[in-house]
DNA sequence: ACAAAACGATAACAAATGTTAAGGCTTTTG
DNA sequence: CAAAAGCCTTAACATTTGTTATCGTTTTGT
């Protein structure tokens, strides 16, 4: 629980009796490689803590095909935030691309600390806020970058990314083909 | 003021006292049609309420090409909200597509409303979560829809919008050129 | 350790989307 | 009110990206 701790510290102002009380309703909970880490659950209660792993939000539209949205390592929170916020069906899963350690934040957790953390609100928001950012200049890459110019940023922003994942889950994130990934590698050199 | 106030009560609990000292810090303000919202400004720091009209969010790229990412209508929220959050340089600007009345909610006044309002912060968390859910359905839209079915699903969505937005705009925002979206149209009957 | 599955590169071809240019219509502006 | 600017459509052509299939290599599960 260290290493969420440290996290949380560095988010809030938060008192050593706080975090105790926080963390004792966090469990830790480990995913085989493939793994789901929620499996048709009609409702999502619970937020991810990456100790150690990577984990994908991946998608399946309704001709079969599946995109993956993000990636997520070590030291990140990860959900499928809409459909915890909104309590909707959720339309994406979350899945384990290496053996992955996590934390478990239940739902229940989350409310508590807002109810009785004394900056709880403010690290809702401040999650709220870190994701909208996120997710604003995802789009505004989407918008003004080619498929190429995004392949080199995501060279810059994720160095390691291409001997965790295999390519066409990259592809696929980039909203690409494998092939035509396979192609821009080629000509970038 | 009445439209705000009405809007703030649905989202938080709020007193009239409240509510009164903190549209006290706001003003309203008028732009006339094409007017940007924020000329130049090094930092962002007002959030508008739109009373009538309509405004657009637009983004130039490098290479001059110009991308309206979103479009904001009556009884909604607008910012560059990124720029407002992190205090860096604007990527967008914000311009009225008519002419508009909106209410200025200056960085001073939000800060103000964090530090003093029962439910401040929980303001701050709900409006951040809900941009965050409408980007993150803008995204899992554009990684499975087509252009055609982004047309389609921006007709139900917004019903009214051609008689309000020039068809280039449309186009932008789908991220098709006119020319394509056009043929799109062409297909569609 | 081995068989099966997954993976990445490549080629040939197909489909989607962009570019440029022209014409006619509408709106804006002086 | 008239000129100018903006706007939408269409066509012809160019470019980008997707699809399908094959092959050799690597990884995985047992």
């Amino acid at each position: 629980m260290l290493q969420l701790k440290n996290v949380l510290k560095q988010m809030i102002q938060i008192s050593e009796e706080e975090l105790e009380a926080f963390t004792e309703l966090c469990y830790e909970k480990v995913f085989k490689r493939k793994a789901l880490l929620s499996q048709e659950a009609k409702f999502i209660n619970e937020v991810y803590f990456i100790k150690k792993g990577i984990i994908r939000v991946k998608l399946d539209d309704l001709g079969g095909t599946e995109h993956t949205i993000h990636f997520a390592i070590e030291n990140q929170f990860i959900a499928d935030y809409r459909a915890f916020l909104t309590q909707e069906k959720s339309a994406y899963q979350l899945q384990a691309l290496e053996d992955t350690e996590t934390i478990v934040m239940p739902k229940s957790a989350i409310d508590w600390g807002y109810a009785n953390l004394r900056q709880g609100e403010k690290l809702g928001r401040l999650i709220a806020e870190h994701y909208f950012i996120y997710l604003d200049s995802r789009i505004q890459h989407l918008y003004t970058l080619s498929p190429k110019e995004r392949y080199d940023l995501m060279n810059e922003i994720f160095p390691n990314i291409h001997n965790r994942v295999p390519q066409h889950m990259i592809a696929s994130y980039l909203g690409i083909t494998p092939v035509h990934l396979s192609r821009l590698k080629r000509q970038n050199q």
